[in-house]
DNA sequence: AAGATTAGGACTAATAACGTCCTATACTTC
DNA sequence: GAAGTATAGGACGTTATTAGTCCTAATCTT
């Protein structure tokens, strides 16, 4: 599957910090808003957090928040923060994978796919999505 | 992952029997020639033949061959095949496994991203691969 | 110091992808 | 019509990925 349910949670929760009366939020909070198990909520964080996507604050009152923006936060972003990009198909990815891809006539067509899906994700920034 | 293995063997294989001197070929061929494991072949080419691509035929000097011409058989039908569609995301396939969906804002763009995936995959025949 | 909250690794469960094996059935050739 | 060759199809096994839990430590606020 190209998105997981793991980057579906992901919009859904830096959407819901996009909007303007969630500033910062704490994981039960999110948890119970956007219906996502809360201990996978919490890992989720944490990887959006090392992509420095959002900011933590610890401690009673603590919590996430977004540290750039919403309009330089796009779809891709967010999926690349969770799965490490977009997975077309392995030799796509990693044409080492792949010993055929010089003989292969169908490799571009997947690369170029994958080229294109990825645009599409980075074309969708969390302020477009959040007006909606 | 949006191509399986088994999809992109599909395609190796109907591509093989596109090719001006394979008319017919049988599962060990193909499988020598194009590196696919003989017995997970033979299960691939039971899916193409169910879904119309190639007919059968049983005992000596039998095989497989196309049922359609190339210019006919696209990317997504193999796949549709073999996967049964392109899975984008569980919500944008099944909308009634995602309750959100008239509410989330996301949900159009994963919609969209599935028809531009599958109208690239149906322009790209077998022929026009064949050629290359 | 107490309570609330995130950090991070280890672990488990479920599902899907990948592939094998065995028996039945059909066709060709001698 | 018997022997040999090939596909048909279901059951099964294996591995990888996805999804999610749990526990302990670290940090912050009051």
């Amino acid at each position: 599957m190209l998105i997981t349910k793991e980057t579906d949670y992901a919009v859904r929760c830096i959407l819901y910090l996009a909007q303007a009366d969630a500033q910062i939020a704490n994981v039960t909070e999110v948890s119970r808003k956007m219906h996502i198990p809360k201990t996978f909520l919490a890992k989720i964080f944490q990887r959006l957090a090392r992509a420095g996507l959002v900011e933590s604050s610890r401690g009673m009152n603590g919590g996430f928040r977004l540290s750039k923006p919403p309009s330089v936060i796009s779809l891709l972003d967010i999926m690349e923060a969770i799965q490490g990009g977009s997975c077309i198909n392995v030799c796509a990815v990693d044409s080492k994978k792949c010993r055929r891809s010089a003989v292969c006539s169908v490799h571009p067509v997947w690369v170029n796919l994958r080229e294109e899906v990825n645009r599409r994700l980075q074309e969708q920034t969390i302020d477009k999505l959040a007006r909606r």
